[in-house]
DNA sequence: TGTATACAATATGTATACAAAAAGACTGTG
DNA sequence: CACAGTCTTTTTGTATACATATTGTATACA
């Protein structure tokens, strides 16, 4: 991939990480990587502290840059911030959105119901990504965005590994949360913070159920389980 | 200042833009910062990199870095987002503090009273960024922090204004929060979320106040203002 | 006098070469 | 066979030279 722009180069950087095709705790080499992106060492370099930056990356001094790890203690906090913060700028973005942003949003939306639609989980997740980070956006606080965008990162990380088996039961709640999209447009259209904000926590129930469901799945048939726990008495 | 590493120039920078040394939107050059710390313009850039990333500077595509600004908006949102992350942290700083964070909060809140007692407004203000970002590290929540030490710039430089005037009600102010540092380091000790949230909201309650002073100082005797007043009408 | 354009000066962005550090392979010894 | 130490390889960090973009200035023209 010859001849890619500095800015082409970084937002593929996130995508690949968002996606998982670069997994957590991966090291990244700088010389494949520049030669990949057909940059020379130094602006690559540069992008990878930008990441870091951003929490996409970590780097250590004389050891390269490795994929944001995504281990049980980040879960755990993820899983307690992520409410607070979600409902705290969807308040504010109802009450400082401006009209263009509002279009933007509509429009994320609509590419979100799309991918939904048409059962295509990956890009349905980072068009879901796309949604969120718009509404900090109009939240106009730089402060709670910096806590957002690295909540968002590994909301869309754990969205890519268990959106991925779309059985029926999945795919009405992927239409739920299309439909809890649609009513928080309306909220932030409204300038209705506390509805903005009610919307937002059911939101993020369907998310979260979904979210463990799949890593607390429904256990084993009791016959197969049965052999298993002869051999062990 | 010839041959400093890389992470005492980052430090340095960092403190000067606490100090407010560089001020808020002030433009930085790279040519001169890289002769100035004796490194080449290279790793210099990197260090820009990282400095925006955390928040202290602003970089845009061939316009160079600029320092981090602090308008009126800037200000408003910091007021508005400061007590719920400060509280939030605090709750999770007593949670989850281990014994050596513990230790370092003690040594860093005794340099506070230190400085305090011997009038160094500055370093006063240094100490208790200081204080306030090891608080952070106890709470272990990579994503509130992000937005806390983002807070702790601003805050920091605000007070750098705010605590020069040094008359004796600001001395009586300072003493004041430096036992609210010694009441809050018990509820962490002690493990109690609640004390220290409400420990936490007193301290910003203060800190509020001291600036607000600032911003909305005493209005000038009136025997001055008449004669204006006499003209107007 | 105001404005537009060309040109010069300055600053930022990139590539390459080299230095330093970490990781890995090899060999000798117990 | 395990292990320590040294050498080689690989990777990261830095300096310099050059390319490109922006900014400032002078000059020509309306």
């Amino acid at each position: 991939m010859p001849r890619v722009s500095k800015e082409a180069c970084l937002d593929e950087l996130k995508l690949r990480i968002l996606r998982m095709e670069l997994e957590p705790g991966m090291l990244l080499d700088e010389a494949s990587l520049a030669a990949h992106f057909g940059l020379s060492r130094t602006p690559l370099r540069e992008i990878l502290q930008r990441l870091a930056g951003d929490g996409y990356l970590s780097i250590r001094e004389n050891r390269g840059a490795k994929v944001a790890s995504m281990d049980v203690t980040t879960m755990r906090t993820f899983f307690q911030t992520a409410p607070m913060v979600y409902a705290n700028i969807s308040r504010l973005a109802a009450e400082n959105r401006t009209g263009a942003q509002l279009s933007d949003l509509q429009r994320a939306q609509a590419e979100f119901a799309n991918c939904t639609s048409e059962g295509d989980a990956p890009a349905a997740a980072l068009c879901n990504h796309r949604f969120h980070a718009l509404i900090g956006e109009m939240a106009q606080n730089p402060y709670l965005v910096a806590a957002l965008n690295r909540l968002l990162i590994d909301h869309t990380r754990l969205s890519q590994t268990f959106y991925r088996p779309a059985g029926p039961r999945e795919a009405s709640l992927v239409t739920r949360a299309s439909e809890q999209h649609d009513a928080l447009i309306c909220a932030i259209d409204a300038r209705d913070g506390d509805l903005a904000i009610e919307l937002t926590l059911q939101h993020w129930d369907l998310s979260r159920d979904s979210i463990e469901r799949f890593v607390r799945p429904d256990p084993l048939p009791v016959d197969l389980v049965a052999r298993k726990e002869k051999d062990a008495v």
